[in-house]
DNA sequence: GCCCAGGTGTTTC
DNA sequence: GAAACACATGGG
């Protein structure tokens, strides 16, 4: 790993488990509701939320708008922190009515849609970027919680990085490829889970050797 | 029973 | 800015 790290690493997280094909998510809506709903929140948790709101047939934009903030926290429960998600979905629902749907945003300069995302009440800088490069396919590195604990522990990255200083050390490093982002970043949440988690337990079996080593 | 999970907003210094 | 706290379910 001398010469470009990020690529390196990449090669590795892709040699040993394959694309990811990301985001879990039929539909642009689905890929943004899905964003909010898993902050800080384990993905399987935010499926059992998601099946809910496909049998009760409210995962479109025009039925949530509906529906009731109340009975929406009553169906998204098993995704936790449910009465502020629900307010979270309401704002980012009217959002997107008050512009057109999906569809009226896809035109956007980049910049100026992530901020108008972070302008919505519960769309911070992660969500906002998940969104813009799993929902609207722009290149956007997505900068998490995992991401942050793998480079650091390669001794790439500081501990106390902040989100854009992070987010500037992978795109300015890498070529501004939306393909290459959606799999960079699922493939080191993939990692994270296994393999890097925070109370660390050794599982020599982690495809990042200096990642092992580590401690 | 305890820690953790694909964060964000508010309050406080 | 940065730290401390609230928000909550389900798995290990």
């Amino acid at each position: 790993m001398t010469r470009n790290n990020l690529e390196q690493v990449y090669k590795r997280l892709f040699e040993a488990f394959g694309a990811q094909r990301w985001w879990p998510g039929e539909t642009q809506l689905e890929v943004i509701v899905g964003a909010v709903l898993t902050q800080n929140t384990a993905w399987q948790n935010v499926e059992r939320a998601i099946v809910n709101l496909k049998t009760a047939g409210v995962l479109t934009v025009q039925a949530l708008h509906e529906i009731q903030q109340g009975r929406l926290a009553e169906l998204i429960r098993p995704s936790g922190y449910f009465n502020v998600k629900a307010k979270r979905l309401k704002a980012v629902v009217e959002f997107l009515s008050n512009n057109g749907g999906i569809e009226g945003l896809e035109t956007a300069p980049t910049v100026e849609l992530r901020r108008m995302l972070l302008d919505v009440n519960g769309v911070g800088e992660e969500t906002a970027d998940s969104i813009l490069l799993y929902a609207f396919g722009r290149p956007v590195f997505v900068v998490d919680a995992y991401t942050k604990r793998v480079f650091s522990r390669l001794g790439l990255l500081g501990e106390n990085t902040s989100y854009s200083g992070v987010q500037a050390f992978f795109e300015t490093r890498l070529p501004a490829n939306p393909t290459l982002y959606n799999e960079y970043h699922a493939l080191i949440v993939r990692l994270g889970k296994d393999f890097c988690k925070k109370t660390r337990p050794q599982c020599g079996k982690c495809p990042i050797k200096e990642l092992c080593e580590f401690q």
